[in-house]
DNA sequence: TGTACATCAGTGAACGCGCGTTCACTGATGTAC
DNA sequence: TGTACATCAGTGAACGCGCGTTCACTGATGTAC
């Protein structure tokens, strides 16, 4: 075997498809040290390939970035749909309606502790202009992005006649608050240490507070 | 004079306090861009310093980051104690813990609002050790720190009567979870387009959504 | 009250580092004739 | 089917930058006699 391990050495001069190593390594990156640790230099490098090489399939370090931005952000979707899925059939319409708001939390919060430097990633800000991200997909496998997942799911809770179509606008804000929060403070701030066994735990108990609440 | 403006020139060759010069330069590094922002050689430029002069003061760019963290953390105290003194005498006890945990979660929003990039640096990921800041006091001026004083609203809860005691442990969690979750999405992430205009309106929904379902 | 001296706050210069990015280039590929 | 050539992916070297940190130093201060 010519080619070998660790930094992937090429017995060819073309790559073959550097633009997916490099977004590769850079989610990578993002998985170990969040979005701070995306560098151009580090991915070239775990790609094998010259620094400057970097610039034939990204214009810049930031593009870099959106780009691996948008691929958490569809791996959020993705766990989503996976609890969505997972949802019992049968159900009314108002306990599936009740258990697909649950699902949508449960997915961002599994996916919070699983991958949390991608998850900061995800929802970082942007140091430059905040894009919509419209060459970036951010959709899971479903087609729609964990926003619009949310949504639907609280959609469903006004159809099925739990929630007044007056508190709808707005009520996904909300929702998302109580979950990102949670998330935020246990992955990523200062609840790490004394919440982070209970995590799971307590995310039931805040979905709790969230429908009745809401 | 010979002491003029930006770069404070000094006459003397000793700083007289250049240990709070930097902290104040620290703090207006994380006003503008939060935690990254706050570097030594940047403070010590702000003071009118050599770079090294810093560690007379300072063990590490940590260390002055620490102590920033810390201020910050005492301002958000204050945010809180500055609502709750607002709370009206003559309160119900119930009418009264409500309006604690109001007061805390909105002062805590407010400086969100006002403050975001100290916002940011109190609550951030501190890349080493999240040390409890034995030696950073993280209080406000009434001597209780940010979670000491949403525990203490909380407990007003159940002395009240209004929160099963069973339901006590771990609730400020849960409260402190939906107004963070805010706070971040808003301020430091994907809804500051969006929702930024409306946040205090979003908050007191928040904070309903928190008083219902607790 | 005046002088000698220890203390220690701030200086000046330099270090090594890793980053993003630009330049002129080289060499494999795939297409046109 | 074979050759000439345009394309363009990746190279090699270098740039300027700002950072944190260390070194041996200088000079104002305040205390001891």
């Amino acid at each position: 075997m010519s080619t070998s391990s660790a930094p992937p050495t090429r017995d060819t001069y073309r790559h073959g498809d550097l633009r997916r190593a490099l977004l590769e390594a850079g989610m990578a990156l993002a998985r170990e040290g969040g979005p701070a640790a995306v560098k151009l230099r580090e991915a070239t490098r775990q790609a094998g390939v010259a620094p400057n090489a970097a610039y034939r399939h990204f214009a810049s370090q930031q593009d870099l970035l959106q780009a691996v931005r948008a691929e958490s952000l569809s791996a959020v979707a993705k766990a989503m749909e996976d609890e969505l899925a997972a949802i019992p059939p049968g159900l009314s319409p108002a306990d599936h309606a009740r258990a697909s708001v649950r699902a949508v939390g449960t997915g961002y919060l599994r996916f919070a502790q699983a991958e949390p430097g991608l998850f900061r990633t995800a929802f970082a800000r942007s140091d430059k202009l905040i894009q919509a991200t419209p060459e970036w997909p951010t959709a899971g496998p479903g087609g729609r992005n964990p926003y619009e997942l949310l949504c639907d799911a609280v959609d469903q809770l006004v159809a099925a006649g739990i929630m007044p179509a007056a508190k709808r606008p707005g009520a996904e804000i909300l929702a998302w608050s109580a979950v990102h929060g949670l998330a935020m403070l246990v992955v990523d701030g200062p609840l790490a240490a004394p919440v982070g066994p209970h995590f799971q735990a307590f995310g039931q108990r805040l979905l709790d507070m969230v429908e009745k609440g809401l």
